[in-house]
DNA sequence: CTAGGGTCTCTTTTT
DNA sequence: GAGACCCTAG
């Protein structure tokens, strides 16, 4: 060890160093944002494997993403020097996945079990909603898996919710739920809420599997712990019931994944449920101004449900936060682009990498990523697109799911016809009814297609002929690298030839991105030291949108607000504050989640360390419509004299020529965002949006008679201005 | 069975 | 504005 342990604690504050020497029994750090937490962690675990002599195997260590895990451990081995690390250090979901494949067999599964990422979930359910003849135009697919993972997230099973569902919604998706966690179990697949659940299920009524992992992890460290959900909460005490050693920290004001299930009470809760605690918090910042402090503060005091605390920095006062009122979204991101330029110019040593650009939806991000674009300007965005949600990823790493897990039917249909080979709808559904009639997987059903009779003879051949090949491929999986693989699937499956012979740009791209995917398996086989099927694939169900993220390329950073959560840059622009996108409206309905959506803003402004520069837009085009956009309320709620306010709808505005070409939908025509117009039905209201022109053009309107938005063909409605 | 075109829905955030 | 999905013609 080169550091003495006693050197490592000067590097620490007073409540850090509280923090990270109490190593014995439960502990809860409130950590505000950019209070060093992340350097507790780090040092907390280091000092229990060099000051308190803890096997590195015996602590687990969970965190929000694999990023902050392998930035962990990189931190925890550059402190430790030379010990090289064994420890349980990755997401909930991976620590459980790794419980899972060498316990789940006692319950059912077997070790090559599927992981499903919400495609696979919504393919699931959809085919389950199939099967009882719900259609998906009455009944919102997405709706259904919601609630469903939610039940889950309770660990409310199928038959439990099927007795407490009262109105119609919940008893239709609990008919679908039944069937969706019958189809899992057959496919020997489990989605991410199973790996919790299941992972759970193993502690509380196998012990004979689980005692071993609670007499393992002497020492437990749960980050972000206001983003637990209660399964996870219940893993953690369940975990920790043997030794008591638990130590979560977390940032109430930081919560943001209750829509995810989240409960911020877990925190709350975390001194009653143990009450020996010792409480530490941590309200000194190292990252930014004060002023931006006092702005953050000044936001997230205006919530009701919280811890009061606040944030207090020796760092300098700083410059103001700036708030620009753009005409639309094209000028509020035109705006952007020119300030970063400004602020390099003025701050030599401000590099690319240090700017980054924050919206509530992804959606967004289009325009702004349209004139970075146009502006040569080099960017990268985190998340929305990622590599591993492309069409031709998905259909080879489908591929490598079939030759894993052969039961996996959800992606078997995915590839089973791509490239085409003469397998329809038709085909599918009677291989399909055979799966089920003779209970066996649809895999096994295609093997034996000669036992179907309504097959036609070649649609019979194609089913075989495919079987023989994935079959093969089965055969071949234990004996070659999963890198291997993907290049026989590549080359032989068909799909490259499909792509070669199509003249498109676009396939171009794809066949490229094969490529890359090569690579990654091969990097992935490298870092790990395991070149299986099953480790690549878990490594890629599991992953998450910012693992992705390469940071030390001098890139411009576009993310989401949630995304952004953890991380630093020296400039934060935040687009879009404006009402009904952020606060975006769908939380508006409770007093909740306003509050959830006042502490994404709160973790948006606190990701700077100099400069915050907020934007909105008075117009802004979504869904093909132009609305009318009034400025968030949380701009309100940062006092006058920390905002130095810029109105971009006046004057010197940020255009570009070929732009002003986009409005005239509506220049012409007589009616205008703002104007006050008479419905022979519904009465009075105001004009929030314009959209199309001569017949065509259409309005909504919000009527003052029941505040209900409504579109609006003028040419029948006979709408008159008033 | 496939391809292509037209229609419809959607957008909150993600492990 | 974009992707998913359905329908229809070959």
């Amino acid at each position: 060890m080169h550091h003495h342990m006693d050197e490592l604690l000067k590097d620490l504050n007073e409540p850090q160093r509280l923090a990270v020497t109490t190593t014995e029994g439960p502990v809860v750090v409130i950590a505000g944002a950019g209070s060093g937490k992340t350097r507790v962690i780090t040092y907390r675990v280091a000092y229990l494997v060099g000051a308190r002599r803890v096997a590195p195997h015996n602590i687990l260590a969970v965190t929000f993403t694999n990023k902050a895990a392998e930035e962990m451990r990189g931190r925890i081995y550059k402190l430790l020097g030379t010990v090289k690390l064994e420890s349980w250090i990755g997401t909930f979901h991976a620590a459980c996945a790794r419980i899972l494949r060498r316990e789940a067999d006692c319950l059912g599964y077997n070790r090559a079990f599927s992981i499903y990422d919400e495609s696979h979930q919504l393919s699931l359910v959809k085919h389950c909603m199939k099967h009882i003849s719900l259609s998906e135009r009455d009944h919102n697919p997405n709706a259904i898996l919601s609630r469903i993972s939610l039940a889950k997230n309770e660990m409310i099973t199928p038959e439990a919710f099927a007795c407490s569902a009262s109105d119609y919604f919940d008893q239709q998706v609990a008919r679908v739920y039944t069937l969706y966690q019958k189809g899992l179990r057959e496919n020997n697949a489990m989605d991410f809420d199973d790996l919790l659940d299941n992972a759970l299920l193993i502690l509380k009524e196998h012990p004979e599997r689980s005692e071993k992992y609670r007499e393992l992890f002497k020492y437990i460290l749960v980050d972000e712990f206001q983003d637990t959900n209660h399964v996870q909460y219940e893993l953690v005490r369940e975990l920790a019931k043997e030794h008591h050693n638990l130590c979560v920290v977390g940032d109430d004001d930081q919560s943001i994944y209750s829509w995810r299930g989240a409960n911020i009470e877990n925190l709350f809760n975390f001194e009653k449920d143990f009450p020996e605690a010792t409480a530490v918090f941590l309200e000194e910042n190292y990252r930014s101004t004060q002023l931006i402090l006092d702005a953050a503060n000044a936001v997230i005091e205006n919530n009701e449900r919280r811890k009061p605390k606040k944030l207090w920095t020796s760092n300098k006062h700083g410059e103001k936060i700036v708030w620009y009122g753009a005409f639309n979204e094209h000028d509020e991101a035109r705006y952007i682009i020119q300030e970063i330029g400004r602020l390099k110019e003025l701050h030599r040593e401000l590099r690319n990498s240090d700017c980054a650009i924050f919206y509530r939806t992804n959606a967004q991000s289009r325009v702004i990523e349209d004139e970075l674009r146009r502006a040569n300007v080099p960017y990268t965005v985190v998340g929305s697109v990622q590599f591993y949600d492309r069409r031709e990823i998905k259909d080879v790493i489908a591929y490598l799911r079939v030759i894993a897990n052969p039961k996996d039917s959800v992606s078997l249909r995915r590839i089973i016809n791509t490239p085409p080979r003469g397998i329809g709808k038709t085909t599918l559904e009677r291989a399909d009814e055979f799966a089920s009639t003779m209970n066996v997987s649809l895999f096994e059903a295609v093997g034996r297609a000669s036992e179907i009779p309504s097959l036609r003879a070649d649609a019979r051949q194609s089913l075989l002929t495919v079987h023989a090949y994935l079959s093969h491929l089965v055969e071949k999986k234990q004996e070659v690298p999963a890198t291997e693989l993907v290049r026989e699937i590549v080359e032989t499956s068909g799909y490259a030839q499909m792509l070669e012979q199509d003249p498109t740009f676009e396939a171009r791209a794809r066949l490229e991105n094969l490529d890359e995917l090569l690579s990654a398996a091969a990097e992935f086989e490298e870092a790990a030291g395991d070149s299986s099927l099953d480790a690549f694939l878990e490594n890629v169900s599991l992953k998450t949108d910012i693992d992705e993220w390469d940071e030390t390329r001098d890139l411009i950073t576009l993310m989401t607000l949630h995304t952004a959560k953890g991380l630093e840059f020296s400039a934060v622009f935040i687009a879009g504050m404006e009402e009904d996108l952020f606060p975006h409206a769908n939380a508006l309905a409770s007093e909740k989640g306003l509050e959830e959506e006042r502490r994404l803003c709160y973790v948006g402004i606190t990701r700077a360390k100099k400069r915050v520069i907020l934007t909105s837009a008075d117009t802004r085009m979504t869904r093909g419509m132009r609305n009318a956009q009034q400025p968030s309320r949380f701009l309100d709620e940062i006092p006058g004299e920390l905002l130095q306010c810029i109105d971009g709808t006046h004057g010197e505005r940020v255009t570009d020529d070929d732009y002003s070409q986009e409005m005239p939908a509506y220049e012409g025509s007589a009616f205008h965002i703002g104007d006050i117009v008479e419905h022979s039905a519904f009465g009075l209201g105001r004009i929030g949006a314009v959209v199309g022109s001569g017949e065509k053009l259409k309005v909504a309107v919000r009527f003052f008679r029941d505040n209900k938005q409504r579109d609006i063909i003028v040419k029948f409605a006979g709408l008159r201005k008033r």
